[in-house]
This record gives structure tokens, sequence and C-alpha cells, in this order.
DNA sequence: ATATAAAGTTAGATTAATCTAACAAAAATA
DNA sequence: TATTTTTGTTAGATTAATCTAACTTTATAT
């Protein structure tokens, strides 16, 4: 059995090696928010369980089941941002904290209602994609819009930072997933670029937004 | 703050009080699968918080504000049963469970969508009335059907018991809520019930089913 | 009314998850 | 390379929630 506090140690060990390849001990603390010496005893702990492979010094990585169990509670917490989305009403910028709660509900069949009731999503309503049910994930090949070139059309396709600020920023000016973007400029100086998109005929977007917008390539034609 | 363990304690302490009025040490202590010796030390902290009122020996009180916050517990609860039923597609024998679960889900707009989505509901899919948001509630007048005489034509309110063997016995038979039952006649010896409704002409209820269905007499007319 | 049973309490131990403080290893820098 | 900083570990304390075992109070039954 994996406790509630066990979850959480998986999800963010999960997230953060998605993110940032290696994760060490020191990182997954400051996530966590939690000191780095119970970080220690506790992955000694989900070694112990065969969940995280751990060695004095060396990065933290999870096991082959340790990865599956993360998927799983990841699937649960995106099922249920999508379902708070498409079947309550709300935001993308008001789900993070409630799903954070949701993820750790044991009920086989509530996940799967949630599941059906959305025709098996697989993305979640900022773009990040679903774990199946054997907890395996996809990522889909985006690039960041501050990796594109001036000239460009693409489309937003997922966003990384998940904070309801951002989100809400991004709310302001009407940017959504699906959103056609065509990069008009680029500021060498600070890296910003003029953007156009939807109504809009010109916006411009600092570096720090850029990076954290996830975007698909127009094919073209 | 209310810790998670804390809400249970409060929670059935609650209910046990509607049920049998004085509560004591051992039937909360049977109800909640934990030793006799743990609920009078939790007794203890939640008298420091003055949510219980407790003197050694003396039958178990809730305080007003225990009260409140147990009945806004018991609201997330029940609001849970009905948005699992009316809005998921799940059956009333399988909700308690994930609802115990849920009802401990720290976000207000959370039941307020919820409720809202529910058109206000004021009981649950068994029949119990829902809190108000003010964690206040207010019992109808209900009868057990076995207190009810031959001859009379009762409309079936709420079930007592929630348990899913029980649900599923009332499945089977076609009982649900709304129901209107004829008692044709009530055996003696064993206070079993001939009752007819819907397509049934003719059931027969043990008492021990009768003591769990809660009606209301219908206006003779 | 006294003995027995049931219910309730107290004391002390245990477990999970956390912390602080001291120490050790690894990495960065002078 | 030697020193300093950062990162990681260990040891020991703390808190919440639980338990067992011994004891006490209240209720029940002969």
């Amino acid at each position: 059995m994996i406790s509630l506090t066990e979850e959480n140690y998986l999800k963010e060990l999960f997230n953060l090696s998605s993110e940032s390849g290696e994760v060490n001990v020191n990182e997954l603390s400051k996530r966590l928010e939690i000191k780095m010496s119970t970080v220690t005893s506790m992955m000694k702990k989900l070694a112990e369980k065969e969940l995280v492979h751990y060695e004095s010094y060396k990065p933290l990585k999870l096991t082959e089941k340790g990865k599956i169990e993360a998927g799983l509670i990841i699937r649960k917490h995106r099922l249920t941002e999508m379902f708070l989305v498409e079947k309550m009403g709300f935001g993308w910028e008001d789900v993070h904290e409630i799903a954070e709660q949701i993820e750790h509900i044991q009920s086989v069949g509530f996940f799967e209602k949630m599941d059906e009731q959305l025709g098996y999503p697989t993305i979640d309503p900022h773009g990040s994609p679903i774990p199946d049910k054997n907890g395996k994930i996809v990522w889909p090949t985006y690039s960041k819009l501050s990796e594109c070139k001036a000239g460009e059309t693409v489309r937003l396709s997922a966003v990384i930072n998940t904070s309801s600020e951002f989100l809400k920023f991004l709310n302001v000016r009407e940017m959504k997933l699906g959103l056609k973007i065509k990069i008009k400029s680029i500021e060498i100086f600070d890296k910003s670029m003029e953007v156009s998109y939807g109504k809009k005929p010109s916006e411009t977007l600092s570096n720090i937004v850029c990076e954290r917008l996830l975007v698909e390539k127009e094919g073209r034609f």
C-alpha cells in the first residue's frame, strides 16, 4: 500500500524527471517544501518498496514500478482537471488545487466514470498528456514558443506552468489551447516576441512567457 | 484547523447522536473501529478545541461549534453522493465509499459547483437531508415502515442503512425513493409485512427490512 | 447489596512523517 | 590544489494517531 505522502513523493519525482531529466534530493525537497533530511529517509523507504532506485549521493530515479505508480496518480490528477473544466465549468486556472486532493481518492470506478464521461481524453486542460490505464505516458513532440523563429506560424498546444497567476495572464490576453499564433518578430535584446493571433493584430510576449508556451509547428502549405 | 481524522470523529458523533440520542465512548469506538482508549484521548483533544463537551464517564456531546463543523462535513458527503448519482451515473449502492473520501476535500468552490449543478438539493440519494451552508440540518418527520399499520398507504422517503448489501437488496425488489407502498397485512409472529407497490402485487418484507425504511404517510383522500 | 461484567481511563509503547543540528561528501571557486 | 559552498546524510527529537495492558468507575445481575 502506498500512503498519500508517498504518492506525493512519487508524483513529484515523476514530474521533475520529465522536466529536468535528473532529479536530486535538493530539488525534490524544494518542490515538496520538505527538508532534505526527510526526503532522504523517504527515499530509503521507497527504495525498500522498490519504487525508487536509491544510492547515497546519486541522483534519484524511479524504478519501472515507481514510474507506473506515479503515472497512475498523474492520470487521476489530469482526468480530474479535465472533468472539472469540461463537466463542472471550472476555468483552467482553478483546477490544480482541487485535483491535487482528488488524485488521492482510492476508487477505480470513480475515475473510470470520469474517463468514460469525458470520452477517454488523452490530454488535460493544460495540454499535458494523460497517462493510460497502465500508467504509461507519451509526450507529444512540442517545441517551446521561445525556440521558434520569426515568420513561423504555430499552434498553442500546452502550457508548462500551471500556476493560476500564469493562466490568468493568458486568460486576460485571450490565449487558449489550439490558438494559431504568428510570430511577427523577435527582439534580440530580451528575446521578447511580437506575435499576432485571434483578434489580436499585435501583442508582445516576454521570453519568460514564451518559455512556458508549448507549440506545434503548422504544416507549411 | 480540523484534521481528516478529527473530521471523522465529528461526523460519526453527529450521525450517532441523530440515530440514538446519547453517544458513549464505546459506541463511537465500535463505529470508527478505533480502540476506546484512543477515542478517549481524541475526545479530550476535541474538547480543547471546543468541538465536544467532554467529562469523564459522561455521554459525549458535540458543542454548537462541533455540530456546525460536523454538519458541514455531512453536507459535503451528501452533496457528493447526490452528484455521483445524478451527474455521474452511479447507483445509490456505490456512492458511500467514494463520498467518504471526497467529503474531506478542502475547496469551497468545488462543493458550490456541485450544489449549483444539482439545483441546490435538500436530500441525498438515500433520502437523508443535506445540511445547509451553515451546517444546519432539519430532519423531516418520517416514520419507520415497521411502525405503520395494515391498510395504510405510504411513500418511501428514505433508507436508514446505506450499506451496499441493503441497497442492492432493494434494487432487486425494484424499490426506490418515492415509491408508493400499500401495507396489505402484518404477521404478528415476526412482524413481517405483506405489501404491494409498483408492479408487485405482493411482496413480503421482514421486520429487519421494515425497520430500515422511512416513509411518509399519504394524505388520506 | 455485593459480585461480576461492561465501559471508560491512564500510562506507556509504536509508527509515520516531520523537524533541527551536526557531520560528511561533492561541487564550485579562488 | 586548497578552500568554501552546496548538497546530502545521520542521529535524535517531536507530533499525531494509534495500540496494549493495567487500572477505575459505572452498570447489571444474582
